[in-house]
DNA sequence: GCCAGTAAATAAAGTAGGTCAAGTTATTGT
DNA sequence: ACAATAACTTGACCTACTTTATTTACTGGC
């Protein structure tokens, strides 16, 4: 099962990178403390690191007798990672430096019902354009790493699913991407890598769940910084778990589904039988439509109120269960669709967990709005890339080429 | 976060003798095939194996030209390990053997309402006389995992709870069972012991789902051959999730849950206010009353069979939510209460994830039994003894004197 | 009966990613 | 000036493997 050499198991390098990154400007004996390495390691890996131009000593800092910590910090523009979104109402792209920071963003049109290979062909176009915008070289670009809805089988850099066409069933994203813009190329669950890029580049560590809503509802959990995959390495299908088991039907088969009784598309379907729909001009679109309704729940509307308050009270149901199952301690809302009315969602949640979380006993569980939310799949999406090549877990790139990893000098004395 | 020395991650020895334990008698280099090892890792190991006693060489192979494979075996009495699982209905400890196969057995009554010391006492005492029934010689034992309900702090080896008397709550359960019997003790959650004793020592590395129903409703999940352990490393509480969102409110505070709708405990209470009641001669206790619906039921009494039907039912879709949540192919039914009644809640559970699981056009799931309904949380608490010795991932042994890990000599020339 | 051919097992050396312990260097207090 | 102190570095070593080369043990052709 191991590749030739010795399989490193959470090298060094990352870990003493994300340390770098929590803590802006440390010294050597801080990063001892931070990362539990002696250090002797941390000599050594900050050596690479600097030879690599990743980071750089900028002063030293005096306090008492003893040789003074020299002060390290990190080089943000040293490399950048590319992440993109997409599904088929909206699409999003950033670009990441080494700090963890978005440096560049810019959105576009879903996939629609495009072709893939269309679909491909603007994404390309997208990214080039995004980094002569944002005036990074191509060759600081370690790569890209594209997040739509699953199910998706990660190692192939293939879809597997037919929607919204039959045409993406087993289609090469990844590899038809890389030989576009010849640039490595990794793909993500959208949910699983919004709970990426909430925790970004710093911080790591932590464990989490998201609930995730864009187009759809998905969810990731992140355990010690590490996203959950389950047997098949797909996500935390949250949108797909019955609360009702006496609700309607649903197309995956299942009844009572989150996603079929509180997802952006019914709640919009039902707001269109109102007088909500001429009073908003509804129809311009799902998340569209979605979000005006949100924006006039949080003016007063008590008809867009009602909707969205029934919509939240039945996802707080999930969250709970999210919570219970995977013995979380936080809950994070992100996606697009959270922007306006994330503080009803939020609210709903809190109460469900406070009331019927399991463990609240053990540990409190809290419930929180993302701050980034229209843009954590993309950010998670570029963080994966980063942490792909660091090799912290993480692997499965296609390149023109086939798989590829990064590799930094080794210590040089 | 490292101990000192280097952190074996999963070392070679516990997947060399899985894989040994799996074909019964194996040739180094069908060892080298099935762990991916390389030859030379597979000498060393076995040397260092055969050094200890823990296997030996049973004679060759001969086939065709080139130097005759070399048969090697376990030494199955080489060393034990005791698994107890107790809860407030009934307690089983078992004593297994390298080979993983179950040398002794035996039940006793439940922990009820009596002190936590009271308990320990029984089970110290019950432990002795299990070792001298089997002959199994004290030296021999590598320790004792013990497996109930959580939530509880594995690696202190405190129960975290107040059930079924607030005693428990910080009762220090392995290291009192230390002190008294004098051997290293773990503890495990029940439903998740039950998943690692599903899988037995053998054919480690798959991933699944088992639903455990004793005097409550438990689950666990194990991936790649470890356990799934959240946040506060506490299992999968799948008996309080929600699966109508606007069902009976739960002493958890949840509303709908899955206990509280088809636990063995509410099924009695309603079976006592029919004619079940004088018909089966119930009030002997919950899970024995339990039981004797369950008789009843595959005997064809309509009531009885209408009253675990529902129960099997509303179980059915928690099994859809596990299965689209944790992304497993399989899951197992296990649990004493499930003896009788298995067939009927597999039949429910397969049914509910043919049509609800949203993997299932990726991969089918599979809904099974367990082969050893009644021992499998004793089981795993045996194995993960031995598992957390070898250091496959696992920890936290509390001995007399703390921690403790078991060492093996270094490859000797 | 000897020797080439072949397969299995092992020895020896190398590698990756760390640890430990004993330096070296820079600064402060006396 | 010089000890004390703290930060960092060096070099030897360790574990758990790998790769490469060698030894061992058997088969079959002649």
């Amino acid at each position: 099962m191991k590749s030739p050499g010795s399989p490193p198991a959470v090298p060094a390098m990352a870990a003493v990178l994300d340390a770098i990154r929590d803590r802006v400007t440390v010294s050597r004996v801080e990063l001892v403390g931070a990362t539990g390495l002696t250090a002797a390691t941390i000599t050594n890996t900050v050596r690479r690191l600097m030879s690599v131009g990743y980071v750089r000593e900028v002063g030293t800092l005096q306090s008492g007798a003893g040789s003074p910590r020299r002060l390290i910090r990190l080089e943000p523009d040293a490399c950048y990672t590319v992440g993109i979104q997409f599904d088929r109402f909206t699409s999003t792209a950033v670009i990441v430096d080494l700090a963890g920071d978005v440096v560049e963003r810019s959105t576009m049109p879903g996939a629609a019902l495009r072709h893939p290979d269309s679909v491909v062909a603007s994404l390309g176009h997208h990214i080039e354009e995004l980094l002569s915008s944002a005036a990074v070289p191509r060759s600081k670009v370690l790569g890209v790493g594209v997040t739509t809805h699953g199910p998706q089988d990660r190692d192939a850099g293939v879809l597997l699913t037919s929607n919204p066409s039959i045409d993406w069933l087993g289609y090469p994203l990844a590899a038809s991407l890389s030989d576009l813009i010849d640039l490595p190329v990794l793909i993500e669950n959208d949910a699983t890598a919004a709970a990426v890029g909430e925790e970004g580049l710093g911080s790591s560590g932590s464990s989490f769940a998201t609930v995730y809503m864009s187009g759809g509802i998905g969810s990731g959990v992140v355990l010690n910084g590490q996203p959950y995959r389950g047997a098949s390495s797909n996500g935390v299908e949250l949108g797909h778990i019955s609360v009702d088991a006496f609700g309607p039907r649903c197309t995956c088969g299942n009844t009572g589904c989150i996603e079929n009784l509180a997802g952006p598309t019914v709640i919009v379907e039902k707001a269109r039988n109102t007088g909500l729909r001429s009073r908003l001009r509804l129809g311009q679109g799902t998340l569209v439509d979605f979000k005006a309704i949100g924006r006039a729940a949080m003016a007063g509307d008590p008809d867009a109120r009602a909707l969205i308050e029934g919509s939240a009270a039945v996802l707080a149901v999930g969250v709970a269960t999210l919570v219970n199952l995977f013995d979380v301690a936080r809950v994070v809302f992100t996606g697009d669709a959270f922007t306006d009315v994330g503080p009803i969602y939020r609210r709903h949640a809190q109460d469900a967990v406070d009331k019927g979380a399991f463990m609240r006993a053990v540990h409190p569980v809290r419930v929180e709005q993302s701050r980034q939310m229209s843009d954590a799949a993309a950010i998670g999406g570029a963080v994966l890339v980063l942490r792909s090549l660091l090799g912290a877990g993480e692997s499965a790139m296609r390149t023109a080429r086939g798989a590829e990893r990064l590799s930094l000098p080794a210590a040089v004395p």
